[in-house]
DNA sequence: GTTGGAAACTTGTAGGTACAGGTTGTAGCT
DNA sequence: AGCTACAACCTGTACCTACAAGTTTCCAAC
């Protein structure tokens, strides 16, 4: 019945998840005390903190010294892995993903491009422009720069129906680290003409610089989505902010 | 030289964000092991791996098995404090802040404002529309909702020149958790005369809820911002991600 | 009934130990 | 030179103890 992961605080962790969801503990209601949920789950206060200290990153759970935890939210079911990447994301919604290549050149890196890989200009990189749709659906524009190992590999995957992600991560390529900026854009011609919109239409910019476990640049993305189709959720704390506003940085194309 | 906090880990927080500011350690490179900072600092390995945490979640380390750290990223200043209050943001980026109330009522909860503060639709609340402006120029329109023990509080409080959520901090209310919603959306007629702008621009709408540390309810939020005026920012790893990308939900006013 | 304060409880911090499992570098062999 | 195997090293997990600091509960005094 618990799960096949080898770490012990993981196995704390989901089931404390699935007891939330199970309505054992309702948003509002106060969780027992770190004490009696180690006795409960055979394990060493310890490792109930670790496990609880996931949940608070998730946002299920408010702490408060002296004080029980209270819970705070339902869990939700998605992963980095649906934020990397699109394909997993919109099968996770029960749509079905596909892609449109407009764009797949090998070329020299310009100045920002090479800035953002860290590269030298006039490297060689790869550069993708996609329309992504669900089920048919144009929502999102992907202009995307790889460095050249990684766009390589391309070779290896079918641009149309593939999800990158997961089959570079076959290659021995893991997207570990990204830092998103989001901000507001109206569709320009080009916009409207691949999304099948008005130009002028407001669109939801992320940009994304992605890295391996080391913080080597994996890909520098600007994607635009369509409005209504989608919106990014955050929950954050005193305890643990990573949602920064920010003045939007000069890097504009 | 130290700061201070009680807390040992958030000496060493402050300290290695420092070396890591100062170029000591530079992105790309590798931190000292675990034991040598410990004996380096004088604390034990337990603390400096409470303190190392801290910097994986601001996205400015990648940790690995078996392998060193490496640095990511150079430090940014801000905090919750900044996302939470737009005054508080104002003067960190040397800006001036300031509000010019539009609505300011008491009136019987509706059908939606209730479910998000979690009170029974009649229930009187506080709704508040004020535009903000950095030094002069209209950058943001804030529609909120307050339940009326905390809207009972704005009588201490000057709408158009201080922040309201430090004000009441003084009071006890405090605001700790915050889920926020980004998408994108055109600029409608009001939007555009209380910011000054042409109807159909691209404003980033953020819907925020903000409750306190038991996840009581505090207010219900709908901001939209000029596009080029901010965006956010978020850091996030295969190992912890608090970004989500979702349908927008059917809020929609 | 209300209020004040002490006691019990709960989370946060700091230290320790031990071992598992991954990475890195070295030394020696082919 | 290149490859392999091993040793050293490093991070991750799990347990323990002790105390600090905040909250809740409850009882006694007013």
């Amino acid at each position: 019945m618990t799960d096949q992961s080898d770490a012990l605080y993981l196995d704390v962790v989901v089931r404390l998840r699935q007891a939330i969801a199970d309505g054992v503990y309702p948003p509002g209601s106060r969780l027992p005390s770190e004490h009696v949920l180690a006795q409960e789950y055979g394990v060493s206060r310890n490792t109930v903190r670790r496990a609880l200290e996931v949940l608070r990153e998730d946002g299920l759970m408010a702490s408060q010294q002296g004080a029980r935890r209270t819970v705070l939210a339902l869990p939700r079911l998605q992963s980095f892995g649906e934020l990397r990447s699109f394909s997993r994301w919109a099968r996770s919604i029960g749509e079905v993903p596909s892609g449109r290549v407009d764009v797949l050149e090998r070329r020299p890196a310009d100045l920002a491009e090479a800035h953002a890989l860290g590269l030298e200009p006039g490297d060689p990189v790869v550069r993708l422009v996609r329309v992504r749709l669900l089920t048919g659906v144009p929502v999102m524009i992907e202009r995307t720069v790889y460095p050249e190992r990684v766009g390589a590999l391309f070779a290896f995957v079918d641009l149309e129906r593939e999800s990158i992600c997961e089959r570079l991560e076959e290659h021995g390529i893991v997207f570990a680290h990204a830092e998103h900026t989001i901000d507001a854009v109206s569709a320009d011609a080009e916009d409207a003409r691949l999304l099948e919109i008005e130009a002028g239409t407001a669109l939801l910019r992320e940009r994304r610089r992605s890295t391996d476990h080391q913080g080597r640049p994996l890909e520098w993305s600007q994607d635009r989505y369509v409005g209504d189709a989608v919106a990014f959720t955050i929950r954050n704390s005193v305890a643990a902010s990573p949602l920064v506003r920010d003045r939007p940085p000069a890097t504009g194309k």
